[in-house]
DNA sequence: TTAAACTTTCAAAATATTTTGAAAGTTAGA
DNA sequence: TCTAACTTTCAAAATATTTTGAAAGTTTAA
């Protein structure tokens, strides 16, 4: 395989996945772009190799910012912002993980809490209550590994990983 | 909190949520709606409930007996279909992790294998193979473990948990 | 200040996904 | 067999999301 294919392949594939996960195409191709770049790229830099326009390119980098998975690099004597992609992988899943967790676990957990108090002593409260309970004791223990594992040091997740699967 | 109250914002919520982690709306919300449901309910159930059209509703019921989230029953004296949903919570969450293993981890293991293959010794190409063979490390232990996870028994698993949290 | 160089915004357009519903397909029992 | 009861399909319509690009905003250096 050649390395343009490679590249290609790279950035085609991390795209579609993205759209799966609840991440838009784009912003998950110039991820895949800026981690395979040995340098640092700019907003034109990222446009013209993934033939987008500038608003959708800045958005979507700010975007990366955001999830702390991409940052600012300032080069001497150019005005222009460039930017890096974090390379660790254990960081980059890392800072996901704790994305998500925020985003999309913890108003789970927030919501069967809720519901699980729910009053009356009909067949159809007692269920909810059930169901809810029991969805609840599991996202909690779910949310609290997930935000363990955005604030652990990579050797403690990587250790921990290890012991899961040996 | 009424029960009609706690039942729309779960599924309503659930259905929201849904749209973030790649699986649409309206199957998330079936899957609530089956959750609470003390009782099978028939696709015109669903379809009344939720006001959803036929095709609708028939499409992401079988989606979610895809997900093994759903399991048809038949009532006797009766020639329709009934569909209860799988209430245990860690089943549901073993699933749902084995689901998404194979449909978005795997192919990332496949791809980052294949990409750290590529030859060449310029810095672009030692760069794409240090960034993917980092990658293939770790997507290769989370897609281990989250086999590991959608086979195992919920026993096991709510000890690992633990384990790890503690 | 000023103006060039750059970044951000956002309404409209393009694209992608989901939903509908009627028609086609299937099945069970008379 | 026939037909009523039910399920599935799928092209078109509706909806939602993403992208564009020009205009507005900001910053830097002279």
């Amino acid at each position: 395989m050649q390395y343009e294919e490679a590249k290609d392949e790279f950035i085609q594939t991390w795209g579609n996945l993205a759209t799966q996960w609840g991440i838009n195409r784009t912003m998950a191709q110039i991820h895949a772009l800026l981690l395979l770049s040995p340098e640092a790229l700019s907003t034109d830099d990222v446009m013209e190799e993934l033939q987008i326009s500038r608003g959708n390119a800045n958005m979507n980098i700010r975007a990366l910012i955001d999830w702390a998975l991409v940052q600012k690099v300032y080069v001497k004597g150019d005005r222009k912002e460039f930017f890096i992609a974090i390379k660790d992988s254990f960081t980059v899943a890392r800072r996901i993980a704790k994305e998500r967790q925020r985003r999309e676990v913890s108003p789970v957990v927030a919501m069967f809490d809720e519901l699980s108090k729910v009053e009356g002593s009909g067949a159809k409260e007692q269920e909810l209550r059930k169901v809810t309970l029991d969805m609840l004791q599991m996202t909690k223990q779910i949310n609290d590994i997930l935000s363990k594992f955005g604030d652990s040091e990579p050797s403690w997740w990587k250790k921990k990983l290890i012991s899961l699967i040996s």
